[in-house]
DNA sequence: TATTCCGCAGAAAGCGTTTTCATCTTTAGA
DNA sequence: TCTAAAGATGAAAACGCTTTCTGCGGAATA
C-alpha cells in the first residue's frame, strides 16, 4: 500500500515516444520488428523517465517468475556455503532471482511444494534432500523442473559425488600411512550418501586385508542436521575414544564431524596426528587452515553446473533426457594425517 | 512457456461454488463481509479443487512483492550463517520469501536498486553493508523500507553491536591473563565496526596503562571480503610475528581470521595458548569446538529482531522513529586464551 | 498495372488476483 | 407500513506487462 511515488510504466514511455505500448514492450524484449529509428526513440524515452519494468507484471504476463528456489536442509552448516556462491554467480549472470529454502523449519515439503504451486518460483534445486518415491511423484506432477545435488534419483537430473571413491582414498591414505585400526565416524540417519561413504571404507579396509570391525563405525546421538554436525562428531568420537585397542586414525563423513571430534581427541588427553589421524569430507574453507585433512568436492564447481543445468531444463521443459553427472572427488592431506606410523 | 497442467484459478473456484470471483478473494483475505454459509461453499470449492491463489497474481494487483532481500557481502563467510537463519524464521511465521543477494558480485549496489524499483521485493536488509550519505539518499527517495544490521545510519533502522565493548572486553580479559605485549588484527577496509574494535582495544590498553605501540595492529594484503578471511588473519600474524618484543596475545576482528593467524602460529613453530594467546570475534559454531575464545554477538537473535522490524515498516509505512538497537556482545573464554602469564 | 508479400506498428486480449462501486436484499427504526 | 441503514454479493476496473491478431503502406513479383 501506499505506494505513491508514482511509478513510470511501459505506458509513460510509449506517450513520451509517440508509440504503443506493444512497441515498447519489443524494444525493451529485443524483438527484430522494431524500425531503427523506432527503437531508438523509445530507447531515449527510457533513458529520459527511468524507466525499469516492473518484474512481477513481467512475469505475470510471461507465466515465468525468473527465480529458482534452494532447498537445503539448513543454513547452519559451512558445508554448502561453496554451492550457494556458484549458483548465485550463474543466476546472476542469466538474470535469475535465488530464493533461499532451509528444510529445518516445519512442514518444509508441504511448503516447498506450495512454492511451485502458486508460482513463486520456475524451479528448484534440491541439495542433500533425499527423495524418495512418493515426493518424486508430486514434484512429476508439478511438472516443475527439478534438479539434485548430492543425490541421486533417475527421474531427474543429478550432480552427485563418488563417495565412496573419495571415502576410500582417505582410508587408504590412512592405511598408507601405517594405520590398522582406523573408526569412522558416520551421520545419524542412513543416507544414500552415507551408505556410498561406508561402501568405500569398507572396500578400502578389505583391500589392506585389514578386519572389518562394526564398532569401529561409530555415529552420535544428536539429531540435528542429520548428524552432520559438530556435536555430533563430538559424540561419536567420545564412543571411539573407548575401544580397546584403540584407533589410531579416524575418518569422519564431514569435516564439522571431524572438528566436533578433535575437540574430544584433545579433551582426552590426546594429539592430532600424533596420536590420532584425522581425515575429513567435504574439505570446508576452514579445514584449509585447520590443517585438515578432508575430500574436496568442488562444491562451488557443482553448484555452478546444477544452476546451468536447472535455468537450461527451464528454458527447454520437454526434453527427456536424464543428466547424471558424477563428481570425483579429490583427497587433499594435510597435516592432520600427515605422520609415518612407525609401529 | 509450456505450462499447460491448466492451472486451476479462482474463476474455477467461483463456478464451482456459484459466486462471483470476488466473493472467492473475500474468502481468501478473510473478509467479514461474507456470510457463513457462502463462506462454508466456497472453502469446500477451495479443496475439492485444491487451488492455491497464485503469488504473483495476487503480488500485482496488491503492489506488495511479500518477500524482502538480504544484502549480505558474501556467502562464503560463517559469519552470516546465524544472522539468515534467525531471519528465516521469522519470516516463514509471517509468510513472507527472502532473495539473497551478495555484494560480492560486479555493480552490486545498481543491482540492490534495480530489486526495489522493479518491484521484486518490498524491502531491504543491508548486513555489513556500509551506508554512505548517497547511498542512503538514493534509499530514501524510493521510498523503501531498509534496516541496516552491523552498521549505523541516522536515517534508518539499525541494529548493532557495541563493538568497542567487545573489544574492551576481549583485551581486558587478555591483560588479566597477564599479557602486555598485546596485538590486533584489523580488516582490510576502515570500516565503523572495525573503527569501534580498535577504540575498545585502545581504551583497554589505556586502562591497563600499556603502552600503545601502532605496529601491534595489523593487517594483511587480500583485500577480499574486505580482510574478514582467513587468509587475511594469516597474512597479518606473519607481520605479528616479526615483531620485536614478540607479541604473546593476539585479538582478532572476526574469527576466520583467528583461525587464519592460528595457522601462522602454529607453522612458526609456536603455540596456542602456551606461547600466544588468541581471541576472535563473531563466536562462529566452529569457535566453540576449536576452544577458540571469542565475542559473542547473538546473530541469531539480532536476526529476529531485525527480519520483525522491518515486516512492521512493512506494515506502516509512514512512521517517522528510527529505531537504533545497540546489542551488548559478550565475552566467551575458551581454551586459547585460558593461560595465566607468570612473567 | 494489378497482386502478393513483407516489415513495421497499433489495438486489444490476456495473465490471476484485489478492490471499488453499485445493486439487491434484509433488518431495524419510527 | 414506509424508509433508512446494514449486510451480502456481483460487475468491472485496476495492477503493468506480453503477445496475438490485424492492418497499413511500400517493395517485389507476375
Amino acid at each position: 500500500m501506499a505506494r505513491d511515488k508514482s511509478k513510470v510504466t511501459i505506458y509513460d514511455v510509449a506517450d513520451r515516444a509517440g508509440v504503443a505500448i506493444s512497441t515498447v514492450s519489443r524494444v525493451l524484449n529485443d524483438s527484430p520488428d522494431v524500425s531503427k529509428q523506432t527503437r531508438q526513440r523509445v530507447l531515449e524515452a527510457i533513458d529520459a523517465l527511468k524507466f525499469r519494468p516492473d518484474r512481477v507484471a513481467k512475469t505475470l504476463a510471461q507465466q515465468r517468475t525468473r527465480s529458482i528456489a534452494i532447498a537445503i536442509p539448513t543454513f547452519t552448516t559451512p558445508f554448502h556455503n561453496e554451492l550457494l556462491k556458484g549458483l548465485r554467480s550463474v543466476l546472476i549472470d542469466l538474470d535469475h532471482d535465488l530464493l533461499l529454502f532451509d528444510l529445518g523449519s516445519r512442514s518444509p515439503l508441504e511448503r516447498l511444494l506450495g512454492m511451485l504451486k502458486r508460482g513463486t518460483v520456475d524451479g528448484l534445486l534440491l541439495a542433500g534432500v533425499p527423495v524418495d518415491d512418493s515426493l518424486a511423484a508430486e514434484l512429476k506432477a508439478l511438472r516443475a523442473p527439478v534438479v539434485l545435488v548430492g543425490n541421486h534419483h533417475t527421474q531427474f537430473d543429478c550432480f552427485y559425488w563418488e563417495n565412496a571413491v573419495g571415502a576410500k582414498a582417505a582410508i587408504a591414505h590412512l592405511v598408507e600411512q601405517g594405520h590398522r585400526r582406523i573408526g569412522m565416524i558416520r551421520s545419524f540417519t542412513d543416507s544414500f550418501l552415507q551408505k556410498k561413504r561406508i561402501e568405500g571404507y569398507q572396500e578400502a579396509m578389505n583391500e589392506a586385508h585389514l578386519p572389518f570391525d562394526e564398532l569401529l563405525i561409530q555415529s552420535g546421538t544428536t539429531e540435528k542436521h542429520a548428524g552432520f554436525s559438530e556435536e555430533h562428531g563430538y559424540e561419536a568420537m567420545h564412543r571411539l575414544l573407548e575401544l580397546d585397542p584403540p584407533v589410531t586414525a579416524v575418518f569422519a563423513s564431514s569435516d564439522v564431524q571431524a572438528i566436533g571430534a578433535w575437540k574430544a581427541i584433545r579433551e582426552a588427553g590426546k594429539s592430532v596426528p600424533k596420536d590420532i589421524a584425522l581425515v575429513g569430507y567435504d574439505d570446508i574453507k576452514t579445514s584449509k587452515f585447520l590443517g585438515l585433512s578432508s575430500v574436496d568436492q568442488n562444491m562451488e564447481t557443482v553448484g555452478k553446473d546444477a544452476a546451468r543445468r536447472l535455468l537450461y531444463r527451464l528454458e527447454n521443459p520437454d526434453i527427456e533426457e536424464r543428466i547424471a553427472h558424477l563428481v570425483v572427488p579429490d583427497l587433499r592431506i594435510r597435516e592432520s594425517s600427515r605422520y609415518q606410523r612407525t609401529a
